[in-house]
Order: structure tokens, then C-alpha cells, then sequence
DNA sequence: GAGTGGTCTAGACCACATT
DNA sequence: ATGTGGTCTAGACCACTCA
């Protein structure tokens, strides 16, 4: 569902990339843009948050909102988790299916998942890329409970589309915890990589709106392709 | 500065730890915490969202606001930046430092920290350790424009601290680098690992409130000693 | 002093969960 | 049908920047 602010949002974006602000690089006032769009300023200030969030302004209180240089490098963003294929959406991302199968929660699948054990779940091991570069070995679980169907089709495209616009589930929030791991010999042979080497670990958890854990993944990044982006507020 | 939002949040966090809510695990409802308080809706909303961001609780449209089980490891928080001593401010942190110095900026650093070539940069270089176990070697630099003055014993506890409440600095935001980093041999000693070791890397750019970078830093995580966590949203 | 973003209030309507 | 959180509006006052 796209609210006001989201589409406010994407306006302002489209015209800082059109160069419209470069000469000042601050984006008109608050009030200026309640006059343009003629919304509230809850809702500038709404998009304005979304941008400032994203890296891409920064409000500065007394003076404007300020358009940030863009990144040169390629990163991943952080605080955003709406899948590979969204997230990238202006890279070429694939996805080579490893494995698709549905099988049932182990003991510690089930205590993570909060399934019962013998829960039929979905298993899908892909590796990905970006911009042809091989960028994580990817384990993912689904729980056949809010995931009737799946096969290679679905899986080598986006899977979290699927889920939001032909399954019609509505995401809420994901735990994440990054650590350090260490690729075995599948994952290092398909990363171009050697078993053993290390790899940045990211586990997620994801939930839908209604609070419902459906989705557990385990990824393990190139070392050299891969590396990631967030702001922080220090507030 | 505390705004009524985020004394509100205390004040739920407390509740929250005392136990008050365990038979639920549901908050008041807004319009309970309006009452209890005395507040707006807005104010009861931006702690609930404060509270949601550290991923203690989390809000579901129809039903309410519920707390979440308490993460069982020790995580270091990624979304937040107000320094170690606040992010680990129920840990055991220390500091050893093995290097302050006043120095002048090199070409590299210059065109990261975006001042002159030779401008003063305290250079600070420390071992951090959380609850007795060596967690990071971080290489941090403070432009002397905002930091006239510096010594050890301002770098061994607090700095941001230092910064905030006796410079009376006023931050705004930080962008954030998370990637793959190797141990050079000094690092290695203190992090009590071997040369060569993989870390993980953070590099950060820290900002004031008026949008003037003032401090990087360059820190290089212990593989087993470290992790992060932080919940992303999926809206 | 004029103009900017930050916080706060009061009130309306909407989407979703539960009874 | 009721109650919950989510979005949106209008308006006030405050903190800060800059001429």
C-alpha cells in the first residue's frame, strides 16, 4: 500500500535526481511543498524522514533540507529488508536455485521458526548476484503455513513480490544479527571463494504485520563484493 | 536535550523491566498511555516507535502493542551511534588507549573528513573492551575546528560524552560503512588474535546536527567476541 | 527579526483484528 | 460492532540559522 508520504517521497527523489536542487542543494522549504503537492506537513515531513533515512538528505533545523552527495561505491542498504531483487532494484540481481524443497522443522529450526517440530517448510538455498558479481550463498526457510506454494519460477525471481502481491501478505519487521562466518565447500566453490575463507553472516527474521515469524534466512556475503550502508540517527 | 517522547519511553522501558506487562504482554493501549501520562498521540506514538526501533516491542494495527522476548546474547546495537559507553551502557566498558595525538591531515584523510589538507585532527587510537572481553581496535579522528581540546583521560571514558554535555556539541547523524577488514599485526596482539585474521569492519562518518562531519573512525571487530543486531523495517 | 525545521496538541478518518 | 494502531489534517509554539 503506498501511503502519501511513500509517493511524496518518490516525487522529491525523482526531481533531485533530475538536478533540480543542484544549484543550492537544498530542497524547497516545508512550507513550499505543502503549497506544491498540497498535502500536510505531517506528510512532507514524512517523505523527507524516508529520504533522510535512506542517505539521501539531511535536514538541518534553522536552515533546509540539504540533498546529499550520492555514494560512489556499490553498497547494500541496512535498514532495509524488502528483498534482494528491491532492494537492488537498479542493479541486475539473479538468483541460481541450489536447492527447493519442502521439508519439516528440525529441533532447531522449530525453536527459531517458534514452529512445531515436523512443520512443513520451505527450503531454498540460492546463490546471488549482483551486476554479474557473486555476491551470498543464501539459506532460506518458509513456513508452508503462510506459503501454500513455491517452485523454481517464483524462487528465481522475486520471492518477497510474490509474497506481498499474489499471496497478498503484508511484511511488518525484521530482526537482524551480523556476524562473522565461514564458507564450506558448496558455498566457497559457488562465491569463487576457498572453504574456510570468511564471509560476513547475516541472520534475519522476518515477520509479517500481524507480529507472525514466516521467514528465517542465513546468508553468507563475498568478502570482497559485498559491503553494506546505513545511517545512523544520534538523537 | 530529552524530549517528552523519549521520557516516555524510559518510563515504558521501566514498566516494561519491572515486569508490569508479562502477564499480556501487551502495553496500555494509546489511548490508556494518553490517559496515564497525560500526553498527545503523538507523543505516546514516537516512544511506542522508539521502543519499536530498539526492537523491544512491537505494534500491530487492530490488536496493540506488544512486548517482545528479551534477545538472549550481547548484541551491539547498529542503528544507533551515540558512542560505546551509551550503546553498552549496561556493560563493563573500558578503554586503552595507544595512541592521541594532534596531528595534520593527510590527502586521504582530507578528502574523507572534507577539511583542508593539514588541517589539526586529534588522532585517536584505542582498544575497547566490553565486559572483560577485547571487542575492537578503533581508529577514530576529530577535527581540533570542533574539538579544541583533548587527553587521555577524556579518551578513556566517555568521549561523545565529553563532546555533548562539556562541549555542548549537538549531533545529528551517521553514515555508516559495515565490511570484510584484516588484522595488521598491532591490532592482532591486543585483540589477542593473529595477523591476518579476518574482522569485521565499521566505518563511520559522523555528523552534527548542522550537517558539518566532525569525527571518523575506522574499528576492526574481534570475529567471535562481536556481533550486531538491528531490526529493519519492511514497510 | 525573519525564516527554517523540531516538538507537541486536538481531532478526523481509515485498515485491521477480535468478538 | 467495537476496539486497536496507521495515516492525515490544521494549527500552535519552540530552537536554531542567518542576514
Amino acid at each position: 500500500m503506498a501511503t502519501k508520504q511513500h509517493e511524496l517521497a518518490v516525487q522529491i527523489r525523482q526531481r533531485i535526481e533530475n538536478g533540480e536542487f543542484s544549484d543550492t542543494n537544498r530542497l524547497p522549504t516545508e512550507d513550499q511543498l505543502i503549497e506544491q503537492y498540497g498535502v500536510s506537513r505531517y506528510c512532507v515531513r514524512g517523505a523527507v524522514a524516508i529520504l533522510a533515512e535512506a542517505g539521501e538528505v539531511f535536514p538541518v533545523r534553522g536552515s533546509g533540507v540539504f540533498v546529499r552527495e550520492r555514494r560512489s561505491g556499490n553498497y547494500m542498504p541496512m535498514s532495509a529488508a524488502n528483498g534482494f531483487t528491491f532492494d537492488f532494484a537498479k542493479h541486475k540481481v539473479t538468483s541460481t536455485i541450489q536447492e527447493l524443497a519442502l521439508v519439516r522443522a528440525d529441533a532447531q529450526l522449530a525453536k527459531r521458526m517458534k514452529c512445531d517440530e515436523d512443520a512443513q517448510v520451505w527450503r531454498v538455498v540460492r546463490l546471488r548476484t549482483v551486476d554479474d558479481l557473486p555476491i551470498s550463498f543464501e539459506t532460506a526457510w518458509y513456513l508452508k503455513e503462510f506459503v501454500p506454494m513455491l517452485n523454481e519460477s517464483i524462487a528465481k525471481g522475486s520471492l518477497y513480490a510474490y509474497l506481498r502481491d499474489d499471496l497478498g501478505l503484508s511484511f511488518g519487521f525484521t530482526d537482524r544479527v551480523i556476524r562473522m562466518g565461514w564458507l564450506d565447500s558448496l558455498s566457497a566453490r559457488l562465491l569463487h571463494l576457498h572453504e574456510g575463507d570468511p564471509a560476513i553472516c547475516i541472520e534475519d527474521d522476518a515477520f509479517l504485520a500481524n507480529g507472525r515469524l514466516f521467514n528465517a534466512s542465513h546468508s553468507l556475503y563475498h568478502y570482497n563484493n559485498a559491503q553494506f550502508y546505513s545511517v545512523a540517527s544520534m538523537r
